[in-house]
DNA sequence: CCAGTATATGTCAGCCTTGACATAATGGCA
DNA sequence: TGCCATTATGTCAAGGCTGACATATACTGG
C-alpha cells in the first residue's frame, strides 16, 4: 500500500499494519508462520505441476482431501511436520524443501 | 563397515544393514528422520556456539531442559515444528535452517 | 573419592494435530 | 440455468506432542 492511501485511511480512523501486527504475533511467531506458508505454497505448486487433484494427492500421502485443502490454505491446524511429510511423499527432495524455506 | 567384516558376521549368523532397514522404515520415513536429524544437530551446534546450557536454552525457548536434551538427541517424541520454533527462537535465520536441511 | 554442574532418560496430564466425515462454496460447461 | 468435479470449511474422537517433574548418568575440579 502506498503512503498516500495509508494517510487517507488514517484520517478516516483506520489503522494500517501487517497481518502479524493485527494478529499480535511475536517476531518469532511471524517467522514461523511465514516459513510455514512457504511450505504450503510449495505443496500446492508441486501438486498442480503434477496435475493431481487434492483427492488424488490425499490418497498418495494417506490423508484426506479436506486436510490437503487446509494445508494449501495454511490453516493453523496443520503442522510443519505434516507439510514436510507430504512433500517428501510426493517426491520433493530435501534440496527443494530447503529452497522453498530459504 | 568393510566387506571382510560383513562376511565374517554373516557367517556367524548376523545380518548387516542400515538403521533404516533395521527399523523397517519406508524410504519416505527415512528421508523424514534424516531431515529431522539435521535440524537436531543444527540446534545443538547453535547452542554450543552460543555457549548456552540446555537449561538456559530451555528458558529462552520456553521449554524444559529435558525437552532440549530430547531434541538434541533426536528423540522420536519431538516434532520438526518444535525444532524449527526453537531454532527461530535463538535467532537462526530461514536461510540457515534451509542450509541445514539441504 | 566427593560435590556440583550438565546432560540424559522415564513418565504423564493436558493440549494440539490428525484423518475422516459431512456439507458448503466455487468453477466450468452444456 | 442445472449438473458435475473440485476445493473450502466445520466438527470431532483418537492419538501424538509438550512442558514439567523426578531421577539417573556423565563429567570436572578439588
Amino acid at each position: 500500500m502506498n503512503r498516500r492511501k495509508q494517510e487517507k485511511l488514517a484520517k478516516a480512523g483506520w489503522k494500517v499494519g501487517t497481518a502479524a501486527e493485527f494478529l499480535r504475533l511475536t517476531p518469532q511467531e511471524e517467522l514461523y508462520v511465514e516459513l510455514k506458508a512457504s511450505l504450503c505454497q510449495q505443496l500446492k505448486r508441486q501438486r498442480l505441476r503434477s496435475h493431481l487433484t487434492q483427492e488424488e494427492l490425499a490418497r498418495r500421502v494417506k490423508s484426506s482431501q479436506s486436510r490437503i485443502a487446509k494445508m494449501e490454505r495454511c490453516d493453523p491446524s496443520v503442522s510443519i511436520d505434516l507439510l514436510i511429510r507430504s512433500l517428501l511423499a510426493i517426491g520433493t527432495t530435501r534440496r527443494e524443501i530447503a529452497r522453498a524455506i530459504a
